[in-house]
DNA sequence: CAAAACTATGTTACCGATATCATTTTGACA
DNA sequence: TGTCAAAATGATATCGGTAACATAGTTTTG
């Protein structure tokens, strides 16, 4: 269907190097066991007729892939950049290519996707979502491929996961507003379903403030995907000011929604954090020193990411240590928000 | 070396099923040509066994992987997620898949994901980046698949393109700030390397005010990767403020430099856009009404991805339009900061 | 009711690599 | 110079599917 010119292939190189199949095989993957003449001769044939090794037919024979899959819930926003970039840093170091795949927080898409994935029998698999569907977790846990779950410590992993507590950091920011004098809070959150992460942050927050004899705090209703971050964070934090005009702090589920909540509060005059507190989640590109000076929750998103790439290697070689679970913690990075 | 259980087969599902590998195939990919209770037999064997189709082997045998295949220069910032977004979508509807791959701007890190897409018999290849090496380019004119280079418009594309002119959008700026009175002008870019767009709309800018009879425009210095954009923004935004006190606007590479340059001009004091109009590049999430209300150049980024995937499709069935250049423009959306 | 035209299913031969075991060459050393 | 281990190369089977053609039944049709 796709074309007609069929491509070169391995035998094609053979005959015009006069040696075998297995013999140009050898060469391209264990160059030492070739003497270096026949080499030179197999390798000068590869340039010339500008071979590219079929890489499908290679994985069946070998049953090996070298491909590790990560499957992303988004790729907007600095989210998940520096931990999938670290993963696939590590994992290049050690041969593997990283394949990505977005779902869009849709959990069907995920589903269709991580099929496709044990289907061209990828060596691993790195899900950002900790919500899965019935079909997916069966699928998982039958495939006899390792599993790490990110930016999560799911109560029930299905392999391996690598990430930190969002209820514990809920609780943290929880505290610490409470700590720097504020009594009515508020929680933006992000868009409305699919965000368990988002969820459980405002669980942690809070169950804190409930515990420190606080009132509840006043959240903001979850707005459609539509809307931008920005805009969530600025109409969130109008909600907010509007049920109650005394809230001093507000926790935004990401530092995008945070901005958004921050320019409000500018464009309302009100003093930040004098009047107004906020938090945002994350520590994004534009959340330091000479941008936002926003206070947020920083995580190891890097070391989550070579972590994980630790974790798939060694399930690759010596037997799998199912079941593991790196907390690998968070920090609150206090700027000038609050 | 991975695991000792093997997958089961399509073969294990016919034993199960009392019919022939073919039939499995059938009830599969084309199950209307499958009596009723043969396909409902061969169903449950499948669910039973949990069969997962080995499409390394289907791909092998039937020559199509219906895989394409995106290598992105960057996975952070919005910049390509939309249009990442539209693409995958489009393709998803017409039973393609859509993996991503990223190079970081590194342009022999692209080479490497471009030969390994080829490896695995991609259907079709995305680029984002329009600097190649020589080896890639010469793997790309070999390979017989389409490929598709974006957000560009490439003088000597490889086969097909979807963009935008980075050069004219450049010129646009310079033509609007000069319209509207400035007279000094300040640009700032991006990282320092890799970025062959930030460059050609720098050249257009450049090139439109010498036309336009104003001073050369003061450009920042490139700086290192390590920085954050904002940072970048920042920093460039002082360093041109050193060179010329006077200057009353500049032109970012991207919205988030823009935050950064932005946000120092706060700092400072400067009333934007009286004192100092800033300008940026993308249309980013945060730049809009309910964000930072700023002046930028929006693309049409959805539609970009859009036309792609028609462009890949057709060239999958019909003959290849090769060498199809599509401009789809872009248009400045002004705002508050300029 | 026989020939033609479907339907439903099966047989066999690949796709393009690697694994495994066999064979030939080379080289070291007695 | 003959012997034997190591190095270099090769022959063949196989990985798990699909394509292409073949073969029974079934139904249509003149």
């Amino acid at each position: 269907m796709n074309t007609d010119r069929r491509w070169v292939t391995m035998a094609d190189v053979a005959r015009a190097a006069g040696v075998s199949k297995i013999t140009v095989s050898r060469v391209l993957r264990v160059p030492g066991k070739v003497k270096p003449e026949t080499r030179a001769r197999v390798e000068a044939a590869v340039r010339d007729l500008g071979y590219v090794p079929d890489d499908l037919a290679g994985s069946l024979s070998s049953r090996e892939s070298r491909i590790v899959t990560a499957v992303l819930s988004t790729l907007a926003g600095s989210t998940f950049a520096s931990t999938v970039d670290s993963l696939s840093d590590q994992l290049r170091r050690h041969g593997r290519q990283l394949l990505l795949a977005n779902t869009d927080y849709s959990a069907e898409s995920e589903e269709r996707l991580i099929m496709a994935a044990l289907s061209r029998r990828t060596d691993g698999l790195v899900l950002t979502s900790t919500d899965h569907t019935a079909g997916a977790r069966a699928l998982l846990r039958r495939a006899s491929v390792p599993i790490i779950e990110l930016w999560g410590l799911p109560s029930d992993p299905i392999d391996m996961a690598v990430g930190f507590s969002n209820r514990q950091a809920g609780a943290a920011i929880a505290r610490f507003l409470v700590e720097t004098g504020h009594q009515r809070l508020g929680f933006i959150g992000g868009a409305a379903d699919g965000d368990s992460r988002g969820r459980l942050r405002l669980e942690g927050y809070s169950a804190e403030i409930w515990a420190l004899g606080r009132y509840a705090p006043i959240v903001a209703p979850a707005a459609s995907t539509q809307q931008s971050s920005a805009e969530r964070g600025a109409k969130g934090l109008r909600h907010i000011l509007n049920q109650d005009p005394d809230a001093s702090a507000v926790f935004c589920v990401s530092d995008s929604v945070a901005l958004g909540a921050l320019l409000e509060a500018w464009r309302r005059g009100l003093a930040v954090p004098r009047q107004l507190a906020i938090v945002g989640f994350g520590d994004f590109d534009f959340a330091g020193k000479h941008g936002l000076g926003l206070t947020t929750v920083r995580v190891p998103a890097r070391r989550i990411g070579e972590t994980a790439a630790e974790l798939l290697l060694e399930s690759n070689t010596s037997t799998a240590p199912r079941g593991t679970v790196v907390d690998l913690g968070f920090s609150i990075m206090r700027r000038q928000t609050a």
